[in-house]
DNA sequence: CTCCGTCGTCGAAGCGCTTCGACAACCTTC
DNA sequence: GAAGGTTGTCGAAGCGCTTCGACGACGGAG
């Protein structure tokens, strides 16, 4: 393992000057960064992150994910990867931490490794955990926005414009009533941030289109996407556009529609709210807000660097809604309604 | 925060003793060492993980995982999940490198980071990561069988016997002519070691009884699915027995066949190796051999605590197929077979 | 030509912890 | 009852790095 001494011996300064040219925080000379900089690529050093201690960068960033309960895992996947990448990509390495450590498990991460920042996925409205992500020693960014964001970083889809989008897209086609599947009973109870904004937004959009709306959240199972389709083809007026904000049961909802009858798109439209590959890949293409995981973690970890550099970084990043026409929604045909 | 020296004040020792009553590396006497761990209490001391510098344990590990190409998200998390919980329950925190960071990957995180040891998952036949591993100056524990493990630590389901326990089970029930489904070419060609061991297996037992038997190998795709399930009902003789190793197309198969004709199990018997809950909350549950993740990545974490406690830990650890007949397998009707 | 301010570099101290050698105190053993 | 062993504890050094204060060299102002 080549050290900062090394480095210092083969440039023919000290540690400290070496130090200097890593962190910049002193001014050194043209040519001596140059012969610094030299030496360390030569050499292959790099910095030990236990050197935190000294004051320095660990290059460590905390991911806190949900990793059991109620999570869609692909989706989780997707974004614990773009953060492992973009992350690595700033030359940081990424520690997970589940979501039911909680708040304690904020502060033992932060006390115990060398950690510079954290990323916290699936934010609840009212998060247990602000209070400790505020008053922390290091720098964090939300995915998700919780109600109160004063001091805090957040970034996220703009879930409510997503939600509006999809109902004026149905509005558009002429559709009068419409549906909302969202996640299970439990998620809007832990009030995770996602699903209300999404629910706000569609029923902002619906009643300003003066449309009908009802909502259903939904098991991510397939025995529940199939009663609630059915149920769904039991309202009345029966909603002729769903929008579906649950990727578990994209694929047994639209696949119970098919056997009980309404044909996607002619007879029923559908769009959902999920990342664009799924819906891309479902038997009949979706019309689709897409949920940009990869980008969200990438922003995440940027706002986090920029952070750690100590510049200035915007408190909250929405990422506008981008609907993508596929085959399941269409002109709505017939005439019916109430 | 509250450091070592903190302690020792409080509990009126030195640090050293401190230090030698957490490590056990001297004797203590009885008495001093109640005191110094009621001062750890009430002070609520967590030694920090910087602190491995001189020595000590970071009480953190690290995951290597695959978190893009071709493999079945659910089950990915789930291992993570579990190696993430019993770390956690040993006190140790978890950091994540993806697979395709290779040799490097695993040479820069432990030259950088303060880590005590290290998990690798999907490990191929002839993973180019072995001598790194074997050379390390960490334990290293692999979820998966090489061909060469010497100087390794190995754990995973004992996939060849996996393969045969389907077969055999098949067998049983009297179909001549047996279909292995397998995972995409790809993971043939990285020589994923289970995908080896269970056509292996297959191949072994299907021999051994005089079966009639193919491999396909299948994208993780729907379509594929589909294309898979018309060959293997075009084939001459028809296998009547099928093994599918495969989580992600499990679901669209066993629906083609639904479409195309014979009748799970009536005509057709299926046999699955995956998690349990996936063959349970199949459509038709799925007769299955369990993946067991949640306890392939606990023995895993174990192991590698043995290992970092200086206690001799066995070189591989298999574990036994479980089969559990659920509705997807019976006895073959009918005539037929060549 | 001196004085002072800058610039660039260095040495030393210290981060929280472990570990080595030392050393009292006590216990055997002849 | 002195020699030799144990046992339990301590002090100090050091892990790789950062940072603070110091200092020599240089250049511009007076």
């Amino acid at each position: 393992m080549v050290k900062i001494t090394d480095v210092a011996r083969h440039a023919g300064v000290s540690p400290s000057t070496v130090s200097y040219v890593l962190s910049g925080k002193r001014p050194i000379s043209e040519e001596t960064r140059r012969r610094v900089q030299a030496s360390i690529r030569t050499l292959g050093y790099r910095p030990h992150a236990g050197a935190r201690l000294a004051g320095g960068r660990a290059n460590v960033l905390a991911l806190v994910m949900p990793l059991w309960a109620g999570v869609h895992a692909p989706t989780a996947l997707r974004f614990a990867a773009s953060v492992v990448t973009a992350a690595r990509s700033y030359g940081h390495d990424v520690l997970v931490l589940t979501q039911d450590e909680g708040e304690q498990g904020l502060r033992r991460v932060t006390d115990t490794v060398p950690v510079d920042g954290l990323i916290v996925m699936d934010v609840g409205l009212r998060d247990p955990r602000l209070p400790v992500l505020r008053d922390l020693d290091r720098p964090a960014v939300l995915i998700g926005f919780p109600a109160d964001r004063a001091g805090l970083t957040c970034v996220d889809l703009d879930f409510r414009a997503a939600g509006e989008r999809c109902v004026d897209h149905l509005a558009e086609l002429g559709h009068r009533a419409v549906a909302l599947v969202g996640p299970p009973p439990e998620v809007y109870v832990r009030r995770t941030a996602c699903a209300q904004y999404v629910l706000q937004g569609f029923t902002a959009a619906a009643d300003r289109h003066g449309l009908t709306s009802t909502v259903h959240p939904c098991e991510a199972t397939a025995a529940a996407a199939r009663a609630t389709a059915e149920r769904l083809l039991r309202e009345h007026p029966a909603p002729t556009g769903i929008v579906v904000h649950n990727e578990a049961v994209l694929e047994p909802l639209t696949e119970a529609f098919a056997r009980l009858g309404p044909r996607v798109p002619e007879e029923l439209s559908v769009t959902a709210i999920c990342p664009a590959d799924l819906a891309e890949s479902a038997r009949v293409p979706l019309t689709s807000v897409a949920l940009p995981a990869a980008e969200t973690g990438l922003r995440a970890v940027e706002l986090l660097m920029r952070a750690l550099a100590g510049e200035p970084v915007p408190a909250t990043t929405l990422l506008a809604p981008v609907l993508t026409v596929r085959g399941s929604t269409a002109r709505r045909t017939g005439g019916g309604g109430v």
